[in-house]
DNA sequence: ATGATTTCTGCACGATCGGTCAACATTTTT
DNA sequence: AAAAATGTTGACCGATCGTGCAGAAATCAT
């Protein structure tokens, strides 16, 4: 009764490797170029023993891109009326700039699926995002009304961060051969938080409130 | 003499249909989801002739890609020393969502490509992109000595203008989605032009210098 | 008009794909 | 310990892929 056995141990254990090489060749080779058999041999285990727990590819790469939407939506926890715009935006910012560097497989999983207009997940875009967003727009729309920021578009807003927060991740190969071909090191990750905070806040906050 | 005969004509018109074709087909399926036989059916032709063209589907590829990344590059023409630079930079940002809302396939293209780390490409990246972008960066840079701008991360600002222009090119999806499921209009077009330069102009220009 | 050249097309090939299935191994339940 | 349930694996199938190739059709040069 305390525990559930070895079984269900290994199956969370074997599923956990599978989602996350999952991840990983759906982000490096698009949904149509990752084959089950890569899925499997990047998580070391046979080709069968994937379709044994996901059934199919498509609800295998469900599964990868739910993950890493749930992940985004609690990284905007901090997008509330009562919080104070500069310093939540700031973060929302730095952490989302912190998943594109841990997380930057899922978000190019995203980013191929809506390129591809959303051929798998258009349900979870009029579900659950658009009611998020809209959310997020009043919170943000509120701030404005209080006279807490400027008069700017909220959903611009939202997009420009969604935008250069997550082109740090789905762009990294090329933001590191513009690097001379090393990644970012500590240093330049945090020069990276500074340098999109101070441009994109610069156009939010009032003139005077600095 | 005059004219070049029917046969160089018509080999125009169709290779020009094909590369079109194959922007759009690479774009909405990835690399290795596009066929040339999907190719072919979009230009309306037999797949034995996309092949006479063009080869091979990798060699297709890259006149593709190669296309789109010379059209930004002439988009960042006005990003010269002697220009004014907040014009400049707007100039650059208008040009550059013109060209997300004319040519999103080639954005789509470029965005998967460097997602999957370039694999076709990357000899684009080295030689052409890096020089490019440091020639920028050296133009921004002399604003900033001059005075003509605040002090900010002239990569930075560069990487983030890539990115947001781009996004309403490669989330175009995303976007229409959010937006009850209809494409932008010319105005809202016009708005997002307005809010993007309002945006990263701002953390640009300096203060007094409105 | 005729031969040379270019353009076009159907067919065939080896390879790889997603997914099925039956046999086997292990763990859990009784 | 026997039965049931769960986990694991390799062999196999029909479909599609990129590409090579031979020959037909159209155009060009003479």
């Amino acid at each position: 009764m305390a525990t559930k056995g070895i079984q269900s141990r290994n199956r969370q254990e074997v599923t956990g490797r599978i989602l996350s090489a999952a991840e990983r060749v759906f982000a490096e080779f698009g949904y149509a170029g990752a084959s089950i058999s890569r899925i499997a041999a990047q998580a070391g285990i046979p080709k069968s023993n994937v379709v044994y727990y996901f059934e199919t590819k498509e609800l295998l790469y469900r599964r990868v891109v739910g993950e890493i939407f749930d992940i985004w939506r609690a990284a905007a926890d901090s997008i509330t009326v009562d919080n104070d715009p500069i310093q939540a935006l700031g973060d929302y910012i730095d952490t989302k700039l912190d998943l594109a560097r841990t997380r930057p497989y899922g978000s190019k999983v995203w980013a191929n699926e809506i390129i591809q207009r959303a051929p798998i997940v258009q349900d979870y875009l009029e579900d659950e995002l658009r009611s998020w967003t809209e959310d997020r727009i009043v919170v943000i729309e509120a701030w404005i009304a209080r006279g807490q920021i400027r008069q700017i578009s909220a959903r611009h807003l939202l997009y420009a961060i969604w935008a250069t927060t997550q082109h740090y991740a789905d762009f990294t190969h090329q933001i590191t051969t513009l690097n001379e071909g090393v990644e970012l090191t500590n240093r330049q990750w945090d020069e990276t938080k500074t340098a999109v905070k101070d441009l994109l806040l610069r156009g939010v906050e009032k003139p005077g409130g600095a």
